[in-house]
RNA sequence: GCGGGCGUGGCGUAAUGGUAGCCGCAACGGACUUAAAAUCCGUUGGGAGUAAUCCCGUGCCGGUUCGAGUCCGGCCGCCCGCACCA
C-alpha cells in the first residue's frame, strides 16, 4: 500500500522524450479531421522564460491537449519574436553580437519550455530573425508597394541628436532622450508608411464580427481607430490691409453647426501657413521654435497652456462677408489630425473657450436650450449637442434649428458653394515602419540617383544583414558599414545605395500566425496549408497587446489578401487575454526593495531574516527585477515540477484576471499531485471488478460522470479554475470511496473507472503526472493517445431534487422530490412540511410560486 | 475629460434572477507517531441561545421582482485603456 512518492525529477524528462520520439505533436493537415489551431503570442528572447511565460504556454497547452483529446487535429506551434533593441543593446554594452545574443537567448529558453512538457509541434519552430523568414517578409513588401499599400513621405519625428537615431514617443521623457538623456528635437525625415488609414472603415466595421474577442479588446480597438463625421470646407484669406490671398485656409470640423459662433482660426505650428509666414515674421518663427521645443510626445503638449501667436492674416466668415476672423498658430492644434487647422467657437467647446478668454476674443453663443432665447454664457462653455432639447440661436438661417438640422443645412450650402464637403475622419495614423537600427528586418528597395526608389528584385532576396557591424559610434550600423549599402542599381545598374532603415518588428508579429501553417514553404504561405488552419481558432496573450499589434495583424491579413497571400481578412477567430502574474513585495522604512525569500515575520511583524530590519509590505505588483519580487520559473520547477507550476497557474483565479504567486499556494498544489499518486496506487491495489450497480457504486459513479461534463463544459469555455474545482472534487470523492473499498464489488469497480477519468481530466493541465499515473493503472497505450473519456447520460440526468422552500422570499426548509415533479404536488409537500405549517399557521396564504426543481415560494401576509 | 471593468469570509474565489460562500489557501482542534514531517478526520462569515432554532450579512442609498451578489438608477472606492482628435 505504501507507494513511494512522485517523482517528478525522474518521470518529467522521460515523459517528455516519449513524446518527442513518438512525433507526438507533430501538426499534419488531414481533411477527415476537425480542425484547431491554438497558438499563445510568441514570447521575445530576452533571456529566460518568466512567470508570465509559464501562464500563458500552460493555458495555450491545456487546450491543445484537450482539443486533441475530443479528436480535433491540433496545431500548437511556437517561435520567437526575435528582432528588437534589446539585442542591440547588449551588443552596445556587452560587446555581444546581437545575432549570437538572440540566438543563445533562444536556445536557452527552448530548453526551459521543453521543461514544463508543451504539447508543441517544434518542428515548425521559427524566428523572426532567420532570413529564411524575414526574405518573405521583404517579398511582400515589394508586392505591397506593387498593390500601392505603401507610402514613402517625410514625417516629423523624435530625434535624439547624441544616439542619432529615432525614438519612439515612449523613449522620450521629459523631452529628453531615454538612453542619452540629449534634448529630443523634432525632425523631419523621409519614412516608409503602411496605408493602415485606407483600411480603417473596415478595419472599424469588422470589429462587430468578432464575437469571440473580449468586449474590451473590441472598445480599445474602436476608440483607436476613433471614426469622426465631420465637414472639411475653404476660409478665404485676407491680410491686414484687406487683401486677399491666393491660398485659403482649409479646417475640419464635426461643429459645424456652431459657425456662426467662430471667433478665430487657429492652425498647428506646423502648418504650412505657419511656416511661410515665419520666414518673415519674428515672433512667428519664435513661437514655433518654441513648441517645437516640446517634442511631440501627448504628455507634454497636454500638460502645457493653451497659447498661440497671431499670423497677421484674417479668415472670412463663409456666411458673413464682414466678419474677419484673426489666424493664430496654436500649440493645442495637432498638424496629424483632419487638416492641421480649426475654426474656433469658445461658446461651445471647452479648449476654444480657454484661447478665447486668455487672447480677449468674443464669446457668442449659438446652440441654447430650447426656451430660453437669450441665453447668458456664463463661466463655462455650453456642451451641449446630443439633445433635441437645444437650438441654433444668433445664427441666421439656422436659428430655430437643432444641432442635426443646423450641420446638415451648413453642409449642404457649403457643397453647394464648392467650398467644402462632409468627410470621414480617423484618429488612426498610416503605420510608420522605418526604424533606424541594425537589429531588424531590411527594408528591400536601393535609392537610385537616377531611377529614385527601386525595390530589389525578389531574385535577389532576401536582403541579408552583414554580420560584420561595430557598435562602436552611435546611429544605424547599417549606415556605417562600408560596403554594405553600397550596390548597383537593379534597374540601370550605375551605383546605388540600399535603404539603410529596418522594419518596426511589429510587421514581424503581423504573419508568423500564418507563416506556421507552413513553414518551411519556398513562398510566404502555403495556399493549401493555410486554407486548412488559418484562422487561428483560439490566440491567447497579454492584453497589453490590444491594440497595436492584434489591429496591425488585422491590417497586415487584409494586406496579404490583396496581395494573395492569404484568404482570410481576420486571423484570429478567437482572442483570450490571460492576466499578469503579481506577487508580493517587500521594502525597508528606507525603501530599498527586498527579496521576498529574505523577509520573515517575527513577533507578528516583518523583519530581514538576516540583518533583522523591519520590513513593510510593499504591495502586491507584476513581478519585476527592481522590485525583487521576480519568481524564477527554473527553481520552481527543479524543487516541484513542471506539472505543480502548471496547476497551480490554472487553480483559484480566473485566467484573466491577475494571478498572485504564493508559496503556500505552489506547495498546495504540488501536495495535490501527490494526493493523486497515493490515491492511483491505493485504486491499482483493489480488484478491478466490472462497473456494476449497488448503491454506493452508483453514487461514485455519478460523481465521476458528472465531474466529466462539468470539466468539459469548463474547458470549453476557458474556466480552467472552476475545472479545477470540479476535479479536487472527484479526488476527494475517490478518497472517501477508497475508505470503504473491498466491501463492494460495485464500489471496486466504480473506484477504478473513477480513477481513470481523475487521470484523463487531469491530464491538460499536469501532462506528466498523467501519463504516469495511466501506465501504472495498466493502461498500455499513453494518455495523448487517449480519447476524453464519454459520459454516460443516465448517469449524469438528475432523477432526485432538492429544492428551497421559501416563505415571503426567506427560506424556511427544503424538500426532496422527484424530479420534474408537478407543481401541485410540490405545492401540497411543501405545505405539508412540519416546519412550514407552523410558520403559516394563522396566516392567510396569498400565493405559491413553484418554480419546477428549483424553489418554491410561498407569499402569505404578515 | 471620455470610455470600460471590478467591489462577496482572514485570503484567492464559487453561485442559468431561485437554498450566498463550491474548491483551494490559511488557522484551530483531534487521530497516527518516542518525536517531527507526511497523511487522515473535524471545525472555521457575524450575532443570540444549553439546544432545536432564530436574526443579520455580497461597498453605500434607492428601485424593479414572489424572490436581487446577479437587473435598473444614483453615490463611494479601486483598477485599466484613450486623451488638446477640432
Amino acid at each position: 500500500m505504501a507507494a513511494e512518492r512522485y517523482n517528478h525529477r525522474e518521470v518529467e524528462p522521460q515523459w517528455q522524450k516519449f513524446w518527442t520520439e513518438s512525433r507526438s505533436f507533430e501538426a499534419n493537415e488531414d481533411v477527415s479531421r476537425p480542425k484547431y489551431y491554438v497558438l499563445e503570442m510568441f514570447p521575445y528572447p530576452s533571456g529566460r522564460i518568466h512567470m508570465g511565460h509559464v501562464r500563458n504556454y500552460t493555458m495555450g497547452d491545456v487546450i491543445a491537449r484537450f482539443r486533441r483529446a475530443c479528436g480535433y487535429n491540433v496545431l500548437h506551434p511556437m517561435g520567437w519574436d526575435a528582432f528588437g533593441m534589446p539585442a542591440e543593446n547588449a551588443a552596445i554594452e556587452r560587446g555581444i553580437h546581437p545575432k549570437s545574443w538572440t540566438y543563445e537567448n533562444i536556445a536557452a529558453m527552448r530548453k526551459q519550455l521543453k521543461s514544463m512538457g508543451l504539447a508543441i509541434d517544434w518542428s515548425r519552430e521559427f524566428a523572426t530573425c532567420d532570413p529564411s523568414y524575414y526574405r518573405h517578409e521583404q517579398a511582400m513588401f515589394i508586392d505591397f508597394m506593387d498593390a500601392d499599400l505603401v507610402e514613402r513621405r517625410v514625417s516629423l519625428v523624435n530625434w535624439d541628436p547624441v544616439d542619432q537615431t529615432v525614438l519612439a514617443n515612449e523613449q522620450v521623457i521629459d523631452g529628453k532622450g531615454w538612453r542619452s538623456g540629449a534634448a529630443v528635437e523634432k525632425r523631419e525625415l523621409a519614412q516608409w508608411f503602411l496605408k493602415i488609414t485606407a483600411y480603417g472603415d473596415e478595419l472599424l466595421s469588422a470589429l462587430d464580427g468578432l464575437e469571440k474577442w473580449p468586449e474590451k479588446v473590441r472598445l480599445m480597438q474602436k476608440n483607436w481607430i476613433g471614426r469622426s463625421e465631420g465637414l472639411r470646407f475653404t476660409f478665404d484669406l485676407e491680410d491686414a490691409a484687406g487683401k486677399k490671398r491666393d491660398q485659403g485656409l482649409t479646417v475640419y470640423t464635426t461643429r459645424h453647426d456652431t459657425i456662426f459662433g467662430a471667433s478665430f482660426c487657429a492652425v498647428s505650428a506646423d502648418h504650412p501657413l505657419a511656416k511661410e509666414i515665419a520666414e518673415s515674421n519674428e515672433d512667428v518663427a519664435a513661437f514655433r521654435k518654441e513648441v517645437a521645443a516640446l517634442g511631440t510626445s501627448e504628455e507634454t503638449i497636454e500638460r502645457a497652456e493653451k497659447r498661440g501667436c497671431a499670423l497677421g492674416v484674417f479668415a472670412c466668415h463663409p456666411f458673413n462677408p464682414n466678419v474677419k476672423l484673426p489666424v493664430y498658430a496654436a500649440n493645442f492644434v495637432l498638424m496629424g489630425y483632419g487638416e492641421g487647422a480649426i475654426f474656433g467657437c469658445p461658446a461651445h467647446d471647452q479648449r476654444d473657450w480657454d484661447f478665447a478668454t486668455k487672447y480677449n476674443l468674443p464669446i457668442l453663443p449659438v446652440v441654447a436650450p430650447r426656451g430660453i432665447a437669450s441665453r447668458v454664457i456664463g463661466d463655462a462653455p455650453y456642451l451641449e449637442k446630443d439633445s433635441d432639447d437645444c437650438v441654433l440661436v444668433n445664427s441666421q438661417f439656422l436659428d430655430g434649428m437643432n444641432v442635426e438640422q443646423a450641420k446638415a443645412e451648413v453642409a449642404r450650402r457649403m457643397k453647394d458653394s464648392g467650398r467644402g464637403e462632409i468627410r470621414v475622419n480617423f484618429r488612426l495614423r498610416d503605420w510608420g515602419v522605418s526604424r533606424q537600427r541594425y537589429w531588424g528586418c531590411p527594408i528591400p528597395v536601393v535609392h537610385c540617383k537616377d531611377c529614385g526608389i527601386v525595390p530589389v528584385p525578389k531574385s535577389q532576396l532576401p536582403v541579408e544583414l552583414p554580420d560584420d557591424v561595430k557598435f562602436d559610434k552611435p546611429g544605424n550600423p547599417l549606415l556605417h558599414h562600408p560596403t554594405w549599402k553600397h550596390v548597383n542599381c537593379p534597374k540601370c545598374n550605375e551605383p546605388a545605395e540600399r535603404e539603410t532603415d529596418t522594419f518596426d518588428t511589429f510587421i514581424d508579429s503581423s504573419w508568423y500566425y500564418a507563416r506556421f501553417a507552413s513553414p518551411h514553404a519556398s513562398i510566404p504561405v502555403d495556399q493549401d496549408a493555410s486554407k486548412y488552419w488559418l484562422p487561428v481558432d483560439q490566440y491567447i496573450g497579454g492584453v497589453e497587446h490590444a491594440i497595436l499589434h492584434l489591429l496591425y495583424s488585422r491590417f497586415y491579413a487584409r494586406a496579404m489578401v490583396k496581395t494573395g497571400h492569404l484568404q482570410v481578412k481576420e486571423p484570429f477567430e478567437s482572442l483570450f487575454t490571460q492576466g499578469m502574474v503579481i506577487h508580493e513585495t517587500f521594502r525597508t522604512k528606507a525603501g530599498e526593495w527586498v527579496l521576498p525569500s529574505d523577509a520573515v515575520t517575527k513577533d507578528g511583524a516583518w523583519v530581514h531574516g538576516t540583518s533583522g530590519e523591519p520590513l513593510e509590505l510593499g504591495g502586491v505588483e507584476k513581478m519585476s527585477k527592481s522590485k525583487k519580487n521576480v519568481v524564477d520559473p527554473d527553481t520552481i520547477i527543479a524543487s516541484y515540477g513542471a506539472d505543480t507550476a502548471r496547476w497551480f497557474m490554472l487553480s483559484d483565479t480566473p485566467p484573466e484576471r491577475d494571478i498572485q504567486w504564493t508559496e503556500a499556494g505552489a506547495e498546495g498544489s504540488w501536495r495535490f499531485t501527490q494526493k493523486i499518486w497515493r490515491l492511483i496506487n491505493d485504486i491499482v491495489a483493489i480488484p478491478a471488478h466490472p462497473v456494476s450497480m449497488d448503491e454506493q457504486g452508483l453514487a461514485l459513479r455519478r460523481i465521476s460522470h458528472r465531474t466529466v461534463a462539468a470539466v468539459t463544459d469548463d474547458l470549453n469555455n476557458l474556466r480552467f479554475n472552476r475545472a479545477i474545482a470540479r476535479i479536487y472534487e472527484l479526488a476527494n470523492a475517490i478518497g472517501q470511496s477508497l475508505q470503504t473499498a473491498n466491501k463492494s464489488f460495485a464500489l471496486n469497480g466504480a473506484l477504478h473507472e473513477a480513477g481513470s477519468f481523475l487521470v484523463l481530466l487531469m491530464a491538460p493541465m499536469m501532462p506528466h503526472l498523467a501519463e504516469e499515473s495511466w501506465k501504472l493503472l495498466g493502461q498500455q497505450s499513453a494518455v495523448v493517445d487517449t480519447r476524453w473519456p464519454l459520459v454516460d447520460a443516465g448517469l449524469v440526468a438528475v432523477d432526485e431534487v432538492t429544492i428551497a422552500v421559501q416563505i415571503n422570499g426567506k427560506r424556511r426548509d427544503e424538500l426532496t422530490v422527484a424530479k420534474g415533479q408537478d407543481r401541485s404536488a410540490v405545492e401540497a409537500a411543501a405545505l405539508g412540511l412540519a416546519s412550514i405549517t407552523r410558520l403559516l399557521e394563522g396566516k392567510a396564504i396569498k400565493k405559491v410560486i413553484v418554480v419546477p426543481d428549483r424553489i418554491i415560494n410561498i407569499v402569505c401576509e404578515g
